[in-house]
DNA sequence: ACCTGAACACCGTTCAAGT
DNA sequence: ACCTGAACACCGTTCAAGT
């Protein structure tokens, strides 16, 4: 038998956490109190944790959508690549463009970018999976930029992974950092290319 | 009259305390909980309150005298820029010694470089004073690099401290990225540098 | 199947009571 | 002058009891 499309009240509840989640977390970072997320839902401490026994699930919840859509956007610039007949591919702006995204994406929240390093060591985070993906597809990114003779041969895919994490926190942890957030990329990805 | 001496019991509960919180902190990051630290003193909760008000008068005690000495150490250099006649006083070599150590300092232990960065925007942090000395001598040593045409005109003090703090923040995030400290620390210093 | 909230073991911080 | 620990308001996590 297919799964059985879930119980109604089931369902809404999951919506409420969600929702209520993506406020909290938006307001106060990853590690707003799940209490808060509870209360906010108006739903039962426990009916969290059913559905979410771990941050990690509720964060996975939250960002899911948007990690993948960074994995495929990788994969499209790719697939560009492996097809540029006519059009020069520019495998140096593809990585570009992706590195930015990626750097927002790995800070929508506040102290986001800790809980996805530390995804590195913890194969059972329910973010590993989503996270492994965006890096795979941009190690390959690196590595067509790396053959355009566009970037240092030197740089892995754990260094752009650690780097963009880096920058995003640190445009996270105060004001006068986040003015200066597109400044800093561009001195540390220049330190990237090949001089 | 000068302040007197403290009391021998109070003196003596401050010594336990430090030694107790810089095991903790070693062990625990910045984060420790102060219950443990008392615990661990043998000494009440309210004592440790006294002696240190806020969590950053504890990490001021336990690192005031590293982030003086760091302080020292680029005001050392500065000088000796300063009264460079025969050697070839090496601005870039200067600034990249103090830079290497000031990472060190700023990731002391788990969680520090947050710390460090929140006192940009809380005056009335113990750790302000101490932070603030060493960006000052680090951005005079910074200016002469740049009057040398070593480093790119357009880099800030504030860069600087960003990235050290950035690079101290990843390595302790993770064992696999610890390994590369070095190699990420030349990667980003070389986008630093005047091309 | 799913929901609820009390219960447990922790925090940080304050402050009345002691010496 | 200094020390102590109970008290308060919070956590995260679990689980017996309910529907």
């Amino acid at each position: 038998m297919p799964p059985r499309t879930p119980r109604a009240d089931a369902q809404r509840n999951r919506d409420r956490l969600l929702a209520a989640a993506a406020e909290l977390v938006a307001e106060e970072g990853v590690q707003a109190s799940l209490r808060d997320v509870a209360r906010r839902a108006e739903v039962g401490l426990g009916t969290l944790y059913r559905h979410f026994p771990t941050r990690d699930d509720l964060l996975e919840a939250l960002l899911g959508r948007r990690f993948e859509a960074l994995a495929e956007h990788a994969e499209r610039a790719e697939r560009a690549e492996h097809a540029g007949t006519t059009t020069t591919a520019d495998p140096e702006r593809a990585l570009v463009d992706w590195l930015q995204e990626f750097t927002l994406g790995a800070a929508a929240y506040r102290d986001l970018p800790a809980a996805l390093v530390a995804t590195l060591h913890s194969p059972d985070s329910a973010l590993h999976a989503s996270c492994l993906r965006m890096r795979e597809a941009g190690g390959r990114l690196l590595l067509a930029a790396q053959e355009a003779g566009a970037v240092r041969p030197e740089v892995t895919p754990l260094d752009l992974f650690a780097l963009a994490n880096a920058l995003g926190w640190i445009a996270d942890q105060s004001p006068s950092l986040a003015e200066r957030r597109e400044h800093l990329f561009r001195l540390v990805w220049d330190g990237l290319r090949r001089r």
